[in-house]
DNA sequence: CTGTTAGCGCTTTCAA
DNA sequence: TTGAAAGCGCTAACAG
């Protein structure tokens, strides 16, 4: 029948001082006498109390100290895309110049109005953070919706891009065009487009017009289309758009096949995604194809090993976007915090930032040797 | 003069019913008429409630639904090094079944009595979590002391190997021994070992015997002595070992350097990290070095860029571990609640569970050509 | 099926 | 400098 364990209570009682005394100890070392404070920790120490309870402390402060992170996919394949690594390495970045925790919603599959929403909903409104940043999700996406519920602060990266709330990305519309241009200018006219899941539900394969236009992902819908704008302002129409569900260099290598097989006349593959290049740079050499000489590739993200093997792509800065979407949530929750945490008219637009991109040239781009590509086995 | 927010209090009010049908209403929807439920979620929902606030909750029930994640570095640096990264998704797949949260513990760069010491306790000792797992730091390090004084489950992975906590990992120093035997088995007899830092202390350059000993990062120390272990079974003595303090191939470069200018006529290097041996390859590139005709190198780890690359390395589970490290968790947590927090004996022996490792022969190791190698410029 | 009664462990005015 | 009172918002018995 032993008690519970020490609180800031029981060591209050045992020492004979006052519960405020020994939560001054760990939080205002200045409001109380040196002497009187060593005596509260060595006690501490000794019967093993660790400090005041961080959940009780919380729920009087009103604070946690941690901000929630959404990352698209489940969390398990989100750490295989070095895109979301690194945004997440610039989170940390942030949250740790803040004195801040980082606490990861693991999202299961996102499929619309799967049973799984109210699991969506159910880790949203029960985790114990000051606010949410949302990676790259597509549009009605459950778990956006459960933070939006929530009422906490949040800042949205890269999409839905018309979620009306705070947000931080790049204007990916314009960021591809380079690319584009880079294929226009080398003089390919027969171009088809490589692109990751326009859709929640997953749809592999060639996409029409329409499907590209109601697509969910606002991202990849953005780099298609300025990627075809600037192909029809050459002249370029009928460009096989081609997508899979799952960001990487395995299903990419797919993908390269399904495309080239069904338009062995193409000289180039513009890819939404580094990932999707490097597939196509593996089926390419594969089958006996050069790159750049009978194929020219390009892809978009910038991530290292694109860079390393000299793939022709647009850089944008994860990193970096990590570190402002987690400053400007920051500055959300602290403007929330001043305001008393009442309910109160959003002051003016919420904070909109786009980062800036680059296009690395590479050397996967040169001019189409105007002989018929025949891919084949071995 | 607004009312501060909805609570589970003021909505049981509104609505005339007890608190505890409201709280029934979301979390045991069996206990309560169905109409008289839907009747509280829409009241709810037309309020803006989200729900029972998760901070107080916590504080009823004593659970979090978040285990804290100790990552030995600065978080970001953490998410360069592809191994703690695939650990992160395995720790993720484990808590996405256990339909739990992940909090980062953002660790600052970990000197040895840096005043910064406070600050990892404090940021430990405030994280509301469940437990811990902490992955790969050295012996003695502040935030695995400040886990410990916070008395809940912890898991420590990979390092310290000497702590009695529950541990998960590989055996390091019999891992690595395929990777030496091969270099033995390809005649090599001048052989130099790339590691990473073995002290807390930053320490570039050449260690001794005795610092070797000395060292507080149990990894690098049983991958290091593991190989030498095996070099001089085989009469090989004197071997040179170079570290750094930091695990990337760019650092990694310049350790190639030093090792194989100070050592010109090694014929071989083996590194304790993927990530320094291709900082090796890329180093032997740059300076018309072939490999393995000229040098012969290999790595351990067997991240994917390591294997795409064709190296010769150890491949050790990394994700497997984080996903038995998370489960070993959750069932110290589950147990300690059946115990209902008491605190009592420990049963027996803390779980300790060694993952196994295979060698990947890749193509990074032949036999010495024999002649002199003369590394330049160009 | 619903309500009543007690806290969970802490911080924070406000006084002494 | 220290103490006493008053909750933060919720859930777990136990009755009804």
């Amino acid at each position: 029948m032993s008690k519970r364990s020490t609180t800031l209570a029981s060591l209050a009682a045992e020492l004979g001082v006052s519960r405020t005394t020994v939560s001054n100890a760990y939080n205002r070392p200045d409001q109380l006498a040196p002497a009187t404070r060593e005596r509260i920790l060595a006690a501490a120490a000794a019967r093993g109390y660790a400090g005041p309870d961080p959940t009780a402390r919380s729920l009087r402060t009103r604070r946690q100290g941690s901000v929630g992170v959404l990352l698209t996919e489940h969390l398990s394949y989100a750490f295989e895309d070095m895109a979301s690594v690194d945004f997440l390495a610039g989170m940390a970045e942030a949250s740790a110049g803040a004195s801040t925790t980082l606490t990861l919603i693991p999202a299961g599959p996102d499929t619309v109005g799967a049973p799984d929403d109210a699991h969506a909903a159910q880790l949203v409104s029960s985790a114990a953070v000051d606010g949410f940043v949302v990676y790259s999700v597509a549009a009605g996406d459950a778990y956006l919706e459960a933070v939006r519920r929530r009422g906490l602060p949040v800042v949205v990266c890269d999409q839905p891009t018309d979620s009306g709330l705070p947000f931080v990305g790049i204007d990916d519309h314009v960021a591809i065009a380079p690319a584009a241009q880079a294929l226009i200018d080398a003089s390919h006219a027969r171009i088809g487009i490589l692109s990751i899941r326009l859709h929640r539900e997953r749809h592999d394969g060639e996409v029409s017009a329409a499907q590209l236009a109601a697509a969910d992902m606002h991202v990849q819908r953005a780099r298609v289309q300025g990627a075809l704008e600037v192909l029809r302002a050459a002249g370029i129409e009928g460009v096989p758009v081609v997508t899979r569900h799952i960001n990487d260099s395995r299903t990419a290598y797919a993908a390269a096949e399904e495309l080239l097989t069904a338009h062995p006349d193409l000289t180039a593959v513009l890819c939404t995604t580094d990932s999707m290049a490097l597939g196509v740079l593996a089926y390419a050499r594969d089958h006996g194809i050069s790159v750049p000489e009978q194929l020219s590739v390009t892809g978009f993200d910038g991530i290292a090993p694109a860079l390393a093997v000299g793939l022709s792509t647009v850089v944008q800065p994860n990193k970096a976007k990590g570190a402002a979407a987690g400053h400007m949530l920051a500055d959300l929750i602290d403007r929330d915090a001043a305001r008393g945490g009442r309910a109160t008219a959003q002051p003016a637009e919420p904070p909109h930032k786009l980062l800036r991109t680059s296009y690395h040239p590479g050397s996967t781009v040169a001019r189409p040797r105007g002989e018929q590509l025949l891919p084949g086995r071995g």
